[in-house]
DNA sequence: CAGAATCCGAAATGATACTG
DNA sequence: CAGTATCATTTCGGATTCTG
């Protein structure tokens, strides 16, 4: 989604959280790396249609958001890990409850995943 | 956002929902209706910036997602009365622990809307 | 491997004017 | 009042190519 805050100009939380979570792939990004960090192309995998250059803007605002965490080890072949925040696994719990609404009321009722 | 579902194409309950809630106004929209119902103009005047036309389509998309209900008053003027339907309310209910996240952690603790 | 750079198209949003 | 119609713009996401 857009790449900027816009501080201040915020009603509620609500959509400030939005504005954080708000990008087409993000809440797949947390997700997956809800269960485990991820290297730059195992994420990738992950994300059926997603090409370099969002995945890599997508990780970046996430990371200025504080919800991600990006590590380099120097090392060749050059080896980059995302995992979450303690604010990264705080924002997934509160998404929680708007997961299980999803579930039950757009996707009708699947056993769950 | 984008206009239409895409049935099936859900990775996890959570997307589904975004794609409901994924509008630049749908959660300020929801959040007012959730106070109490409001015609046309008064939802308006409380989205500072929207246009009618914008306005418009965010509010037939949520319709067409069950979310809000539309009563028109045949009466002139005319008057039109949006509110939430119970699966709005739902929803509405479901955004809170994310509100709440985005409270004290975006909007920097204050003391709340 | 993990990206950066560039070009591009589609979609979402916006401004303005008009209408039943 | 509550829209619709048109036109313009912005933003986002994607394809492709190149690099340390």
């Amino acid at each position: 989604m857009r790449t900027m805050r816009r501080p201040g100009s915020y009603v509620c939380g609500i959509d400030a959280a939005m504005d954080v979570i708000g990008g087409k792939w993000k809440v797949l990004i947390l997700w997956a790396l809800h269960e485990r960090p991820h290297r730059f192309g195992a994420l990738r995998r992950e994300l059926p249609g997603v090409t370099e250059k969002v995945l890599t803007a997508q990780l970046r605002e996430l990371e200025l958001d504080g919800i991600v965490n990006r590590e380099v080890h120097d090392e060749v072949p050059p080896r980059v890990e995302y995992s979450l925040t303690p604010l990264g696994v705080s924002l997934n719990e509160a998404l929680a409850s708007l997961g299980a609404w999803g579930r039950e009321n757009i996707l009708g009722h699947v056993p769950h995943h």
